[in-house]
DNA sequence: TAAATAAATGCATAGACTGCATAAAACAGC
DNA sequence: GCTGTTTTATGCAGTCTATGCATTTATTTA
């Protein structure tokens, strides 16, 4: 059933733990806050904190790696005829937005890894466990446009590449997102960066669009 | 001074701490292997272990951050009319290659990374922690060959999505690397790879290529 | 050969994380 | 409301990575 008592425990309890580690993390910087201190200041067992989150970080950024939800990957995959590093990036960014519908948790995230690389990194990595996933979306897309190459193994390459690109440019994105005004655009931020990245791989002042061999 | 025993005996430990490790690793895969038993492999303490690499990856993918010799920066500072990206990303793998000269323990790098997905993200992760310097490295190609922007603030968002657009290329460059023969040529495959992002970012159907808004 | 420097080690300790057993709470059917 | 079942929370013991500090051992330099 839906709304039962249980299941409200569990959000009550989940967000009680991530308020606390939030909360420190700010005042004590990410590394100086212990799994104890989280625990006590959430009045949880450590045990209850590691099968909520599984890992210190995981309380940051999120106890299971992101995922689009099924709406995000259906618009993706019939978006025809736009740029699809664009088209994926958005998808993406879309999914992590839809992540945190509370503001003040919201915002208080984005402080905090502005203020810990370590965790930009840390996010990045685990958007990596998902590789597969996220070829395997770009690969239906291929499929729902029919977008053919020589081969299937092309075809993945260009999956695989696209995916490398966005964790790449999710970094930067993060980052800019870090450092910018809490409520400026997303969607600005991503024009922006597309835009970038199209500048930076067409600009190449003297060398033949032809393979280098 | 150089080749005295202090150093050889020095360089002698680090290598028999490292093959042991490989050797310990792909025997039962990286995360079943303890630095307990590559110091009893190695016969050294932990402490020593943890002196010359500082943690368990360490030992596999490199006890400090990658950082291009004044060799590779220079060229790659000085490589005028070429492609940004493409040099970036030559000069990021150069060094990485430069950082191996014995074959063997090159090799069985390799397969160990091809499987381990976590250190494949690892490496990635490191390369991050020197993001700064890599910005810097852009920056001083920018002055050199006198390309200027609106303002600083543009040309350092470059040099950014430069290095960002790296980390995730150098993922897939990895990947790749991994799963091809011992032999391959590491230029082809970066060739490929460039390609294969150009085709990638200018392939843009129906939008037209000016700003989004 | 003695002082200075660097390397290796031992020991104590923190802190993240796991497995396993058990207690407490919520649920479902009656 | 009572009872058996399923989830959730906890306690505890133990493993493993990693760090700080003091001490010993080896190499270098003067």
């Amino acid at each position: 059933m839906n709304g039962g008592l249980r299941e409200r425990k569990r959000a009550a309890t989940q967000e009680k733990i991530e308020r606390a580690a939030l909360s420190l993390a700010l005042e004590h910087g990410f590394e100086n806050v212990t799994v104890d201190m989280i625990c006590e200041a959430s009045m949880v067992s450590q045990r209850t904190f590691f099968n909520y989150f599984g890992s210190k970080e995981g309380v940051i950024i999120g106890g299971t790696p992101p995922m689009p939800s099924d709406e995000h990957v259906d618009a993706f995959t019939r978006a025809t005829g736009s740029n699809l590093l664009a088209d994926f990036l958005t998808m993406i960014t879309s999914s992590l937005l839809d992540r945190e519908p509370d503001a003040a948790l919201f915002e208080a995230r984005r402080m905090l890894i502005m203020r810990t690389p370590e965790l930009l990194i840390k996010e990045t990595a685990r958007m990596g466990e998902s590789e597969d996933q996220f070829v395997a979306i770009i690969m239906t897309r291929f499929e729902v446009q029919g977008i053919k190459r020589a081969n299937q193994t092309e075809l993945e390459d260009e999956a695989r590449m696209v995916v490398a690109l966005t964790t790449g440019v999710l970094q930067y994105v993060r980052r800019r997102w870090a450092n910018s005004q809490p409520g400026a655009s997303t969607r600005d931020l991503l024009s922006n960066s597309i835009e970038l990245i199209q500048r930076i791989t067409n600009d190449q002042p003297q060398q033949s669009k032809g393979t280098a061999h």
